[in-house]
DNA sequence: GTACAAAGTTAGAAGAGTCAAACAAATGTA
DNA sequence: TACATTTGTTTGACTCTTCTAACTTTGTAC
């Protein structure tokens, strides 16, 4: 918490730290992705022991951020989930900024956006906004949160969930890690693709799909099961 | 400290912290300006007390990027000198590339640089690199370290001390304040400017100069000594 | 409905980075 | 040379983020 001084008017500006905004990354995440949120998931995914989770969502419940009750699942407060959702903002335009204008390839972006979204500067994400035409999705199809923290999530369906006959197109990854990122890759299979499903062996529930110019690819469910489609 | 496995190969990593990285770029850029650094000039810039700066200095000298001893001038050691110049390395990349791929102004990329520079990401900053075209200066005329942490200072001489009748390019500012630089701007005073001395008022050394469009403009020597030009 | 495992909390400690107060050395001036 | 000022150091304390150890609550299996 420190003092801004503008023009004689001063104001309150509560900075978080690096780490409570991890916190509240981390929180918004796990939120979207399983609903309700324990002390124990969140202790895991930062890799932090739980004593040290339970007195920071103390204190984030002292700054408004989260609430927070003894053994009760945790929820962000309105405001947690709004700064939650600028970190991820600015997590994904630096990500769309890294592919469309650095050229790097999706499968690369994370680690850097991890550190570049905790830079406090207005005018650097806007001009990133700007300079990519304000874009509404990042590299990997996830939803980049106006600047007022609002987030549009398409409806999008699994690609494992889609019958012989369709096809489709690829519009986001469920799974961003850098492994199933290369092996979508030395597939040629990138966002924007028109995918024919062609068969479903029932066994596995692998499927044979074509698109571009493969035909006959073998998809197992564990892949199918990570891309999500439009119908077309 | 941490441990990095590459291939089964095992190396120490040892990663300075944010802090450490300020007090190592501050004492190369004093070392710089004024040859011999104290540990209260190092106090004064940094904004940090001075018993704070000796435990951080004898911390630094334990990690050998430092000498160090009671009562006697800081010096970094090569080890430190090359890391401090390997950040400003990042530091005068990201500036260049906030001003020449994002269109910045270069009064505004200096607080944007400071955060950005800490990101530890080598293809990040070959990027930059590369996407500029390998520059060798920033976009205030100072130069860029290489990947080694060498720097090659060009040989440049004040504006102030140039003659009567003598045209000279602007290469460089000394002052890279975000005021200073607006002033050159509304005078459209910027890098690789030729400038012809017109005048120069023995009074209060004031220079009558011309340039681009502008004649008989009145440089201050506040303003005249500030400006690193080169013969041409 | 008890008993046990899992999840969560409390208490105490440690390291990093910071400070103020008090003391010590170095330096400049009379 | 001696005193005063500046500079630098030591000490002890505080905040932040983290941990381990010990204890409590919750929920489930029998």
């Amino acid at each position: 918490m420190y003092l801004c001084r503008i023009n004689k008017i001063v104001i309150f500006v509560c900075m978080n730290s690096l780490t409570e905004e991890n916190y509240l990354k981390a929180l918004y995440a796990l939120g979207n992705e399983k609903g309700e949120v324990n002390v124990n998931d969140l202790s895991r995914r930062l890799e932090i022991k739980m004593p040290t989770v339970t007195s920071m969502m103390k204190k984030l419940a002292a700054k408004k951020l989260v609430h927070y009750e003894s053994y009760k699942p945790l929820r962000l407060t309105e405001k947690g989930r709004k700064e939650a959702a600028l970190i991820i903002r600015k997590h994904r335009l630096t990500e769309m900024f890294l592919v469309e204008k650095m050229g790097f390839g999706w499968e690369d972006v994370h680690p850097i956006a991890e550190q570049v979204e905790h830079i406090q500067s207005v005018p650097f994400f806007e001009k990133m906004d700007q300079l990519l035409g304000y874009p509404k999705v990042d590299p990997h199809g996830s939803p980049i949160p106006d600047r007022n923290g609002k987030v549009v999530w398409k409806e999008y369906q699994k690609l494992s969930e889609c019958k012989v006959g369709e096809t489709v197109k690829l519009s986001a990854v469920i799974n961003t890690s850098e492994d199933f990122l290369r092996f979508l890759n030395s597939r040629e299979i990138h966002l924007g693709l028109k995918v024919k499903i062609k068969a479903i062996e029932s066994f596995d529930r692998s499927m044979k799909v074509s698109y571009a110019k493969r035909s006959d690819e073998i998809l197992s469910h564990i892949v199918s099961d990570r891309l999500l489609v439009e119908k077309i």
